[in-house]
RNA sequence: GGCCCGUUCGUCUAUCGGUUAGGACAUCUGGUUUUCAACCAGGCAAGAGGGGUUCGACUCCCCUACGGGCUGCCA
């Protein structure tokens, strides 16, 4: 059976380095939607084998940016670093089965082959003098555990989205498996790692591409079977080059912050790099039933911002009221902002159905409902305090009466206002403008309508009457 | 230097030898409207370059250019 036919098993491996990268948080998600898609499982390891590095603080930042998108993982999540002890016994298993050799050359012996190498003008291979050296002739010294990798012939990978993919043997040098202070090197660790953690489909970066090759081998040597490959392109940025920290935002908790829902940045990452005939607005139930290995494009794709927020507008339109009020007091707190009193949130919640159609983002959302945020008096921007002239003020006052005993419905409130309009004169857009002028401060806003059914009789009066005096 | 991967509208992509090369975002024009957003109609816009193979190439092969990756007792 191979690993295609297995149960699907899949994983995420990322390094602790402070943040979880928006590449890698698009690499997770692929391999959660393939095993989501396919009652699989999606498991998490992270990759802390190099202690110089670790701090726990990066651990927790990568769980936190999973989380937050809604990427969920199966069982605990396996630290490397707490297997070493099994990657040795690996190491030494390969040694007693020949296909690994103690290596004694030290440090500066490699730095020597390579530096006469270089003076010739080649880049010759590392070729340790101990591979085949007698083990009665072994020095009481520290030593490392090299790989008896093949010398000839070639290892292929068959890859699902790069294709068949060949490597020449005498192009892949025998790589260390066990350091002289007895840890793992990442190369062993991996291939360890996920043939005990029964990892059917490798999807990664395709940094790794020449990597699968030196891992295979390591799964040769053990006789463990080879999982499916997928190295999918990394991401890049709006200028075509490697993402990194002068594009702006690489760390997903920047996108947090910045107020796009988890739902659309899912949505916009997964059609980032791979498609479904032209499907391009789902949920990620429906991702789940689409997603596959063969729909990942191999070209490296660029962040789009605009199409992010188009892409987030569709999904806030989307959610339900009370699912967006709760997300939104997330994006509040990533974005260090105060949070929302309770009479704010029952605010919110009332005007929600006609503001989320037309934001893109959380702090549009909220930008686009201030007229149901803020209190009295309602401070006039400039446009507003135009808009709010002498005429205008009589017919705001003409207008208040009427509303006192106005049964406060849509329907009502627009025969009312067209009235008063057609009673001074003007077309209903003349009378709008002081109207929002006066009830939110400012000529943008939603329907005067909407707006005074959310506020209420009471406080659409107050407002009005504010504004006329 | 060696090895490996990639290259379709500005961007994300569809096409899996035969299409007026399709969709989405962006952009432009018009419409609708109560401002904005949304919505509707329409426009602009693409196969890196060069060789092959073939009746026929975006699609298959080779070369070049450009971009990326690996080449560590980093991951």
């Amino acid at each position: 059976m191979s690993a295609a036919d297995r149960p699907v098993v899949t994983r995420f491996a990322p390094s602790p380095t402070g943040y979880l990268h928006i590449g890698g948080a698009r690499t997770a998600l692929f391999n959660w939607l393939y095993a989501r898609g396919r009652g699989g499982k999606f498991l998490l390891r992270i990759e802390d084998t190099d202690r110089e590095r670790y701090t726990p603080e990066a651990t927790t930042a990568i769980l936190k940016g999973l989380t937050w998108l809604g990427l969920d993982w199966d069982g605990e999540v396996v630290s490397q670093f707490d297997r070493r002890d099994r990657h040795a016994e690996v190491a030494h298993e390969m040694l007693a089965r020949g296909t690994a050799y103690k290596c004694f050359s030290t440090q500066e012996e490699i730095a020597a082959f390579r530096a006469e190498a270089e003076a010739r003008g080649s880049y010759a291979l590392f070729q340790s003098p101990w591979r085949d050296a007698d083990p009665a002739t072994y020095p009481d010294a520290p030593y490392v555990i090299r790989m008896r990798a093949p010398r000839s012939g070639e290892t292929v990978i068959e890859d699902a989205v790069q294709g068949t993919v060949r490597f020449k043997n005498d192009q892949l040098d025998d790589m260390i498996c066990l350091r002289s202070d007895g840890t793992p090197t990442y190369m062993l660790a991996v291939v360890v790692d996920d043939h005990d953690m029964g990892v059917t489909h490798v999807i990664r970066g395709d940094d790794h591409l020449n990597n699968a090759a030196r891992q295979t081998m390591i799964y040769n040597a053990m006789d463990w079977q080879v999982p499916v490959w997928a190295h999918i392109p990394l991401i890049h940025g709006p200028d075509g080059k490697k993402l990194s920290k002068r594009h702006g935002a690489t760390g997903i908790e920047e996108y947090q912050a910045m107020g796009y829902p988890a739902a659309g940045m899912r949505n916009y990452l997964t059609r980032l790099g791979w498609a479904h005939g032209d499907a391009e607005i789902f949920s990620s139930e429906e991702a789940m039933k689409m997603f596959d290995l063969l729909g990942i494009g191999r070209a490296p794709a660029r962040l789009d911002f605009k199409k992010l927020e188009n892409t987030c507008g569709h999904h806030i339109s989307m959610t339900s009221d009370a699912a967006l009020l709760h997300e939104l007091q997330g994006y509040l707190a990533a974005a260090g902002l105060p949070a929302l009193s309770e009479a704010q949130k029952v605010l919110l919640s009332q005007a929600m159905y006609c503001v989320k159609d037309r934001a893109k983002t959380f702090p549009e959302l909220i930008e686009k409902a201030q007229f149901a945020l803020v209190s009295r008096p309602i401070v006039a921007d400039a446009a507003a305090l135009k808009a709010l002239d002498a005429v205008s003020h009589g017919i705001l006052k003409s207008l208040t009466p009427r509303l006192q005993n106005a049964s406060w419905t849509k329907a009502e409130l627009e025969l009312i206002l067209n009235d008063v309009a057609a009673e001074n004169g003007i077309g209903f857009g003349k009378l709008a403008a002081p109207l929002r002028a006066a009830l939110a401060g400012r000529t943008v806003t939603p329907s005067v309508f909407d707006m005074m059914l959310v506020i209420g009789r009471e406080e659409t009066i107050a407002r009005l009457t504010e504004a006329a005096a």
